[in-house]
DNA sequence: GCTTGTCTCTAAACCGGTTTAGACCGTCCG
DNA sequence: CGGACGGTCTAAACCGGTTTAGAGACAAGC
């Protein structure tokens, strides 16, 4: 019969006490006797009342709420499987301390500022998770403009301190992955990065170079992307068409690897026989495709878990510094190979 | 020098005029000279003030934000472009209109319940848009039950008038499929679903059952599944150790049509001479694997513009009807060839 | 016995908006 | 000329919590 919600006011009639009591014995507050406190959270059970969010941010200046904003092509998130694993880490921790998610994909790197700003403006979010890390990026300064909490997926170049900053190495994956290429005689290998101003992409193309070095080998192959599976394609087909034509290449994700092997395949070459594939992010689909592909590990539900429960830290006021994940790892399945001999190089049918 | 942010009263001092009417003159309301109106403005421009939600949504009980709440398993949705479409087309709409959307993966049916009824109690959102519709759907009730409104996908099979649906029919695409099939000589054309209480699953399911009777084929093979890439090669892997053999299988998406064709050729199958394979979903990493993918494409990204207008202009108290988007429709590649002779079926060599 | 201190509790202010009741002014109309 | 009316505006209540100032009861300390 009740036309709306019980408030805390009802809470406190029923209980026979004042609001701010009320609010003191819900919150765990010292200042209510044991049997004031018991009988406020019966009051509360029975009237089947929670606090409303909406109030409770308003006077508290808390939203319990943390924001995720992705600027990239629609496109190109679905063809990554790092969001939805990262996303589901996240939401484990927000989800039992009562927080929720506010998600934008804004696509577009320019409307991103105006998002971080509105979100700041109208107070939705107690804190952000920043990911895609860009040199320079100009997000550290503007959320510090903005009072913005925040935890970062890697560390940034700018100002290393400003952001509490959650790290996974992929350095010696990559090593590992040229060093199992190059055990199986491979010296001409290329790279498919991914964009350059992103940190990770940057840092990635840079593991590889040095590892590269390290192998005493040079004139490495690299061709920058978006990521995208499309843009896999076309570098992988630039890359095929060249004079030395590489016998591996190591890709920045799995979708672009994915997309590489068709492009391989359409040119005529036989994967692992005749170029050997490399992956990154261990996607569900690397597995069951032929070859199984061999790839880079990472953590992304784990990296999510540890990131939300480091911004919830953050926000609740605690001193936060840089968390170190358990380093990616080399996956080998069935991708790479041999590396054909000088006069096999050339279109080979099965 | 401020402290915090400027509120409504500075505004109105600012412009010397009383806190009511700043809020008339934000929300355009009649009342208010068009003298102040634009004194009004201006003061709050310089000013740089925007109303915070928090406060808005206290007084006017209007949450200004919209819910997804996703019961999935995480690893499903990363093998699926869908979602990430979905969202990108949701955004669109929401951004431009200061909406946000408070995401929620639950990964477990049982605490959807929980995670709706929080999203109520709290007051955190003004609607919600289903997804993954259930037979007998059980959120429809506890919806009606918790007071929240909502635009489902696709049209609920319990009281389909109780929520406005936006639907995308599927059956012209997959007739079209099985057609292209029987066309090119195929006879056994077995089906890999999803799971069969998700009425979308079921209805192409149904759509495909339909679709092979009209063709006077019969015994048709199904193989249901969680839509995991996994479970996608499990079923292939089923089919294909049949006595009766099927030359073509049509897949409920695109992650378990690629995973098939890894299961295909890792039997020493080749696609599509020996089996023809169809996806659905039309993600981008179909379009480079090779033989690339023969799929039905849905256009998920303006399935979620759709739905999110369509629910905004419900919670903004229009009618709302039942709202049908352009079919599917078939997008024939290479996965698909004519069907092996006879004799041909057995393991041959490309 | 009186002060001091500790516990428990209440009343009221406050967060930043929206909304309602009503004041004030000028105009139109009978 | 007086009353009704429309337009513009203000003051104050309200949304549902949190937080502060201080009241009252009781025990301990001098």
């Amino acid at each position: 019969m009740q036309a709306s919600r019980p408030t805390i006011a009802d809470v406190a009639r029923a209980a026979g006490v004042s609001k701010g009591l009320v609010s003191f014995a819900l919150n765990d507050r010292p200042g209510v006797s044991p049997e004031s406190r018991t009988r406020i959270l019966a009051a509360a059970e029975e009237l089947g009342w929670s606090p409303s969010v909406r109030a409770r941010s308003l006077s508290s200046d808390v939203s319990f709420a943390v924001g995720l904003v992705i600027a990239r092509d629609p496109e190109i998130i679905a063809d990554d499987s790092f969001f939805p694993s990262f996303i589901s880490g996240v939401e484990r921790v927000l989800a039992p301390r009562g927080q929720s998610l506010v998600l934008s994909v804004v696509g577009d790197e320019r409307l991103e500022e105006a998002t971080y700003r509105r979100l700041a403006a109208e107070r939705r979010v107690d804190g952000v998770i920043l990911t895609d890390l860009r040199a320079a990026d100009s997000r550290v300064s503007l959320l510090r403009e903005i009072g913005l909490r925040a935890i970062s997926l890697g560390r940034t170049d700018v100002d290393a301190s400003a952001i509490p900053a959650v790290t996974l190495d992929d350095a010696p994956a990559i090593h590992d992955a040229v060093r199992h290429l190059v055990s199986l005689g491979h010296t001409r290998i290329a790279h498919v990065a991914g964009p350059d101003r992103l940190l990770h992409a940057a840092r990635r193309k840079a593991s590889f170079l040095q590892a590269l070095a390290s192998s005493n080998l040079s004139a490495p192959d690299v061709v920058e992307t978006d990521f995208s599976a499309a843009d896999g394609a076309r570098a992988t087909a630039e890359l095929l068409d060249r004079a030395e034509r590489p016998t591996a290449i190591v890709y920045a994700n799995d979708a672009m690897a994915i997309a590489g092997i068709g492009v391989a395949r359409r040119a005529g070459l036989d994967v692992p026989r005749d170029v050997s594939i490399v992956g990154f992010d261990d996607s569900a689909i690397g597995r069951y495709i032929e070859p199984a592909l061999t790839t880079v590990a990472t953590d992304a539900r784990g990296w999510g878990f540890t990131a939300a429960d480091a911004l919830l830290r953050l926000v609740g006021g605690d001193e936060v510094g840089d968390i170190e994940l358990a380093p990616a790892e080399l996956v080998v399945r069935d991708s790479t190979a041999t590396a054909p001999t000088e006069t096999n190089t050339d279109r080979r049918q099965r």
